[in-house]
DNA sequence: CTAATAATTGAATGATTGTTCAACTGTTTG
DNA sequence: CAAACAGTTGAACAATCATTCAATTATTAG
């Protein structure tokens, strides 16, 4: 490190803020979990999955053909939203049908629009 | 694709449902809006830059000192977040101290840490 | 049982991205 | 002015990741 702590004026200024600030913090974990769920919204892709899902559940041949993407890059996806518990899977026949998994996934989508349009 | 469009027997019975459902979704460029917004949120290193400053507005050498990382590493993010309007700079002196642009941040992370609180 | 449809899976590939390192710009102090 | 501090920036590197392709499982129809 070219900056080491002590090379910071305003820290001999306020010698204790660090250690408040740190002891305030989320554990390591919680941080990681939340970061994990931020990046399944963080894709086009599983973004669009989820808007799709929001209209109507669907197998995932259907959500291939309204997104224009091939059905393996779709199951791939989906995997990774069931694992993150934001879809869920029932089989209907030789279809898998997939729902939203909670009214959370909502909100969460509707808060970032309301920040997208400022 | 090995799955073409009238492979899907499904497909036959509702034949608008595709093109209804796209009718319904916002635009490319309003998803990959969304997508930007979320990618803020979606990496350990940001989620906890922004946590630190909704505790208090701080200098980047501080930030850099809670975290341990180096001031290099928490300036290019700072950058990231700045770009994405998520928080704001100003000069004071030789320090540039940082600040969460709006509540909107806080309200997205703490939807996001009630969904990981399932 | 065989053929066909629906979906999943693993490996490979190309693109993206977070961190490091070194060089650089601004600001203040002596 | 020169020296020191605070922060930024660009290139390079390693790691992660989304998509493709081919092979495979599961279900239904004949």
């Amino acid at each position: 490190m070219s900056h080491s702590r002590d090379d910071c004026e305003f820290l001999q200024l306020h010698p204790h803020i660090v250690e408040q600030v740190q002891a305030e913090l989320p554990s390591e974990a919680e941080q990681g979990e939340l970061a994990e769920l931020f990046r399944m919204f963080a894709d086009p892709t599983r973004l669009r999955i989820l808007t799709v899902l929001q209209v109507s559940d669907m197998c995932v041949c259907h959500i291939a053909e309204v997104l224009g993407m091939t059905v393996s890059a779709i199951s791939h996806q989906l995997r990774l939203l069931k694992n993150a518990r934001l879809v869920t899977a029932r089989r209907v026949g030789k279809s898998v049908i997939y729902s939203l998994a909670d009214d959370h996934v909502r909100v969460m989508m509707k808060n970032g629009e309301d920040h997208v349009r400022e």
